[in-house]
DNA sequence: CAGTGGTCTAGACCACAGG
DNA sequence: CTGTGGTCTAGACCACTGG
């Protein structure tokens, strides 16, 4: 019965997943346990936990303890959205990036969607900023972004005419954790001037919240020029 | 010098963090190894191996053979995005999930972001169904579905009246990957009849083609109701 | 209460890549 | 060549939770 051995983790993890693929096991269904899989593979239980629990993690098997490990009846997908500095994002498409300034204001009142965002009162002065990124000269992404002076005053000493605020607050203001959305918006205003994009051209848009425990460090709005493509592999 | 023991990984983890935040690890730099980790927390090497591959997971370190751990230069953002089965997307929202079938066409020629997708000459004959998605009765999400037969021929045996597509295959056509992408597209033609949005509104699309191995299984574009956001966290 | 996954340990060998 | 992370093992104890 026991003609293959499986002695490491990633075999393992391929031997799971053919079953499942071959419907041995199908979505609802408790596979054998650790111990007794173990067993059949010939190897340690850690490295069939190993197996398991990186399939877990991946969505594709669901565990609870007593309860043991089994197929997913609904494998929820989980993309991995990589969101680089736009620097390298930009670099690694293989383009030229240039980034220019375009206002910077001490003490501009929140608008209601940043308040929101960052937890605080509308209308709080915050210092705000925005600017270009470009991609071999083309329009790429606008940056409207506001920062959160009582967290991080050293940035009021940044003037941000080369250095975008999305770098410089990578490198000077660690976060604890973040809020990200993906969403549609229409070009209007500045926006749709500086991306060069007719008015009501849909943009996809960034929206993240990044903090230093419970301070919200700085809020952006990320509208890229219009037919951008954030992709992935599942 | 060691007033504290670490003895479980995540209070590793939260120590490398803290280490890092607080700038005793700065971006670039090389942290010790792990033997010496290890020794310093008071724990074994493999706790500590699980403690920094998790921060390499994430982003936060970089590992490489020989060349030792360091503090990530240019910590990229991995924002994980769950994609569940569109009802259960619904329903985690605490609305009614509703879905009517809008046309079904066996042998309708792909067109050419599906060809392109799928891997396919633009032209062959593929199932295509198109359906809405409701949320509380509101539109939701239009569905523009393209099904390779060859490679699922069983899809030929449903109406998918009832039970969407997308549900339909997650339980009876396992994939092996995917590509998936978002982006924004202007509302126009069916889905923005469907979706009830004025044409030129900006939406939020879904495409994703999944495999089975080489062989593409389906192709789909989503179109989300005006407004729609994805969040995370990161 | 008892079965399951979650984790830790101490030791070992190995693969890779830097110098 | 050698230091580093990657992994496996055999055993142990623990935490959670279903029955």
């Amino acid at each position: 019965m026991s003609g293959v051995r499986f002695n490491n983790w990633q075999a393992i993890q391929e031997e799971v997943l053919r079953r499942i693929h071959a419907r041995e096991w199908k979505p609802g269904d408790v596979i054998p346990n650790e111990a007794d899989l173990a067993r059949e593979f010939g190897c340690a239980r850690a490295t069939v936990n190993r197996a398991l629990r990186s399939l877990a993690e991946s969505g594709v098997l669901e565990r609870r303890r007593k309860a043991g490990t089994r197929v997913a009846l609904h494998p929820v997908t989980k993309a991995t959205v990589d969101v680089p500095v736009i620097r390298r994002e930009v670099e690694e498409r293989g383009l030229d990036h240039g980034y220019e300034r375009i206002a910077r204001h001490d003490g501009a009142p929140a608008p209601l969607w940043t308040a929101a965002a960052m937890g605080l009162a509308r209308g709080v002065p915050l210092l705000h900023v925005t600017g270009l990124h470009r991609a071999d000269g083309a329009p790429y992404v606008y940056e409207d972004r506001w920062i959160n002076i009582a967290t991080v005053p050293e940035a009021k000493a940044q003037d941000f005419r080369r250095t975008s605020a999305n770098e410089w607050l990578l490198t000077h203001a660690p976060y604890t954790h973040g809020d990200i959305a993906f969403t549609a918006m229409a070009a209007d205003g500045e926006p749709a001037e500086h991306l060069e994009a007719a008015p009501g051209a849909p943009l996809f848009v960034i929206e993240r919240t990044t903090w230093d425990g419970d301070r919200a460090i700085t809020a952006v709005r990320l509208s890229y020029a219009p037919g951008h493509r954030v992709r992935t592999t599942i």
